[in-house]
RNA sequence: GCGCUCUUAGCUCAGCUGGUUAGAGCGUCCGCCUCACACGCGGAAGGUCAGGGGUUCGAGUCCCUUAGAGCGCACCA
């Protein structure tokens, strides 16, 4: 027995030194294992692409949670022979990188995007997305997940960089991408669209005003935005509205604090009659239901009255003013003209960016979308239905099943997806303009996909919401648009493991781009993990302080405890505690192990590994063989909580504390035969033991294995799952 | 408004398609430095499975309902 037993395990100096070894055996790399002989090369094959992390930083525990359940399911798929293929990567995260940058930029040198200018900003945040992803790739690595380094990828690397100019222009001349002029979700703080996924409503106090737009205006309307009201084309009401009947159809001319309008009034079923005065003000240009309202009616879109900076257009007393402020002197105006009939408190969500906390400014625009109700060519199904087809059959398969009802229930409601974002860092939008022809006329060409020949050209200044990108990730990972063999062999992926939170954003995104690029599912297994919180429950946050950083977590307990704590008892798609008293239950786990290792590897020296086993020998054996195949059968339907905690308990409760301790007196005593066997049972119930923890606490268990008399690969990492 | 989920021991949670005395971890209490391990060992207490109703030979597990909690989507101008 080496001595190193003899001492208390020391994870930190074992964690490191383990992934290096296998790090260098190349047998993360499925071809690897297919060449050294561990692997058969025929053998059916396991994929999973693994979520990548946004270079904005580092880690958090979610992310060290999703490492610990996807690197358990690939080591064990990989133990049972399947050429398994784990594919790393960083996400360029657009939007969300650009504004961490430019906050640092504002806090350290007091500067702006415009400073720098687009070249000079994307040379910053190239450096800052490198040292983010340095300290990535430290941090996966020190969770021990044994991916494949050799096929990392970046959503921005050439490759995808390829992928998404090839997929831009297939769309685009399927007629699925479009530029159009339309209302949308503008964020002034940021400068930019967002898609409506990327909203998040705010429940805040406002004042809801009751007024006419003028003395001589027959009906009073009710709005929470009076400085909008300069914009108004019309007053829409119920049909049925018996208040209203008699002036639908009539025109009105006003002039609303200094800005003249022209007022139509207009019958609509949308309008609900008890709300408010059950008459609503149009702002087609403002706001998305007046845009559509307006298209029903033939009303124009185009009075616009507030702009990018979310300030007035319009001339008189709210010429360039904040709408906030607008807002005051419109009240003011209204209140001495005797206009205003009622102000009261009500509560409303607003919108805000998910990025950048700024309230959304609903404006036309012309920007990229990609139309989710148009039928694809040759599938004579739309994007929508092509979303929806492969989970309503059971193709995919979601975990826990109840988020399928979720994920219809989002499609259904799904419309247009706006792809273009007016920020900088990003693939730029394949698309180039010109105006004129080579004869110096008016041309209006536009060419897509790769840079177009010729003089003229000039690319879309936007760039694409980077969940355009990580929609391709399955198959733009294996080579896609080149015909590799990675793609044949590994695609379809089987398991996609990644956060509930991102099932809109990305899983429904990777399945219309698989749909409609291949024609395929891009993974047969959905398995969504919940929140990572603190011991209280509460949700991880910066402005909280309670963060915990997987780096420190690991280097204090173990990345095995970590992995352990994370996994044992958390079902899919409930979110779970986290605490260090928790991770310290189970660095004591793998410190028992150590112990055991010591007991058995010192009472079974020198043991026949051949000697026949005594009936009650046979009767633990037996009992193990139930274990494995239930702890087989609990990860292959991906219960990976269930197995954890069954083995921790086997290990301990059945292994340690009960045949470890009857092992005593058997070796005290005199019984020659009995003693062999009980050897022999202890070596093989104890490799079982480690074989199937491996995938749970790959180090200590690799550690231990390499003392194993039973060793017979170059690494647990390897070796043959029990049958 | 529409939809989803949860409510099981002091705490955090399991309990798969309904089936023997409802489980785990942590915590608590009692006793132990017993030659693998005090990062430990042995033992104990603790639950009318939120309330009510129903289906069933049988329900924590299915259905209805009430109450509370959380989440998603939509959104009222």
């Amino acid at each position: 027995m080496p001595d190193k037993f003899l001492s208390p395990y020391d994870s930190t100096a074992t964690e490191s030194r383990i992934y290096a070894e296998w790090e260098k055996s190349g047998l993360f790399n499925p071809d690897e294992c297919v060449k050294q002989g561990f692997t058969k090369e025929d053998a059916a094959t396991y994929s999973i692409v693994l979520p990548p992390p946004n270079v904005t930083g580092r880690l958090h525990m979610g992310h060290a949670l999703m490492l610990a359940i996807e690197d358990t399911v690939v080591r064990y798929k990989r133990m049972r022979g399947l050429r398994t293929l784990w594919i790393p990567g960083t996400d360029h995260a657009a939007i969300a990188t650009q504004s961490v940058v430019e906050k640092q930029l504002k806090k350290e040198e007091d500067k702006s995007r415009h400073d720098l200018g687009r070249a000079g900003l994307l040379e910053r945040i190239e450096q800052f997305a490198a040292e983010s992803h340095d300290t990535i790739t430290k941090q996966v690595k020190t969770m021990g997940a044994s991916l494949d380094w050799s096929r990392e990828a970046f959503t921005l690397d050439e490759t995808r960089s390829r992928a998404v100019r090839t997929v831009f222009k297939q769309m685009y001349d399927a007629g699925l991408i479009y530029r159009g002029h339309r209302i949308v979700n503008w964020d002034p703080k940021g400068q930019t669209t967002i898609s409506d996924d990327e909203i998040v409503y705010e429940e805040r106090a406002a004042k809801l005003y009751t007024f006419k737009y003028s003395k001589d205006f027959p009906i009073a309307i009710a709005t929470t935005r009076p400085e909008t009201k300069v914009g108004d084309v019309a007053v829409a009401v119920h049909p049925d509205d018996v208040r209203y009947k008699e002036f639908v159809g009539k025109e009105y001319d006003a002039v609303f604090c200094d800005v003249p309008i022209h007022i139509k009034i207009v019958a609509d079923k949308e309008v609900d009659p008890a709300f408010g005065t059950g008459a609503v003000g149009l702002t087609p240009a403002h706001s998305k239901v007046d845009w559509d309202m307006a298209d029903r009616h033939s009303l124009s879109h185009d009075t616009v009255v507030i702009n990018e900076y979310a300030k007035m257009t319009v001339a008189g007393r709210l010429a360039d003013k904040k709408a906030t402020e607008a807002r005051d002197i419109v009240v003011q105006w209204l209140t001495s003209e005797g206009l205003l009939e009622k102000e009261e408190d009500i509560k409303q969500n607003i919108a805000t960016a998910e990025r950048t906390g700024g309230i959304i400014e609903p404006l036309p625009k012309l920007q990229w979308f990609v139309d989710v109700n148009k039928e694809v060519p040759e599938r004579s199904k739309t994007l929508k239905e092509l979303m929806l087809e492969p989970v309503r059959s059971g193709e995919i398969k979601i975990i826990p099943e109840h988020f399928e009802k979720t994920y219809f229930h989002w499609i259904e409601n799904l419309r247009d997806w706006c792809i273009s974002r007016q920020i900088w860092y990003g693939h730029r939008i394949p698309a180039w303009y010109r105006s004129t022809d080579t004869h110096g006329k008016p041309s209006g060409e536009i060419a897509v996909g790769e840079a177009p020949e010729g003089e003229g050209w000039v690319q879309d200044e936007d760039t694409l919401d980077t969940w355009f990108s990580s929609g391709l990730w399955t198959f733009s990972t294996l080579g896609w648009p080149e015909k590799t063999r990675e793609l044949q062999d590994y695609h379809p992926t089987d398991l996609l493991e990644t956060g509930h939170d991102i099932l809109f954003f990305w899983v429904a995104r990777m399945i219309l781009m698989t749909e409609f690029t291949l024609g395929t599912i891009p993974f047969k297994t959905v398995y969504l993990h919940g929140l990572v919180r603190d011991a209280q429950g509460r949700k991880m946050s910066k402005s909280l302080g309670n963060n915990m950083d997987p780096l420190d977590i690991t280097a204090k307990f173990g990345a095995d405890a970590a992995r352990m704590a994370l996994i044992v008892g958390n079902t899919p798609g409930t979110d779970t505690r986290i605490s260090e008293d928790k991770v310290k239950g189970y660095k004591h786990f793998a410190n028992k192990l150590w112990n055991i290792a010591r007991f058995v590897l010192d009472n079974a020296q020198g043991a026949n590994l051949q000697a026949p086993l005594t009936p009650a020998d046979t009767e633990l054996l037996t009992a193990c063989d139930t274990l494995v195949q239930e702890v087989t059968k609990d990860i292959e339907e991906y219960r990976v909580y269930m197995a954890a905690e069954k083995l921790y308990h086997y290990a301990w409760h059945e292994l340690a504390d009960k045949i470890l301790e009857e092992s005593k007196p058997i070796f005290a005593g005199a019984d020659e035969e009995v003693k062999a066997s009980r050897k022999v049972l202890l070596v093989t119930l104890f490799d079982r033991t480690l074989r199937l923890l491996h995938p749970f606490i790959p180090f200590v268990t690799e550690e231990i294995w390499q003392s194993m008399p039973t060793k017979d690969a170059q690494f647990l990492m390897v070796a043959k799952w029990p049958s």
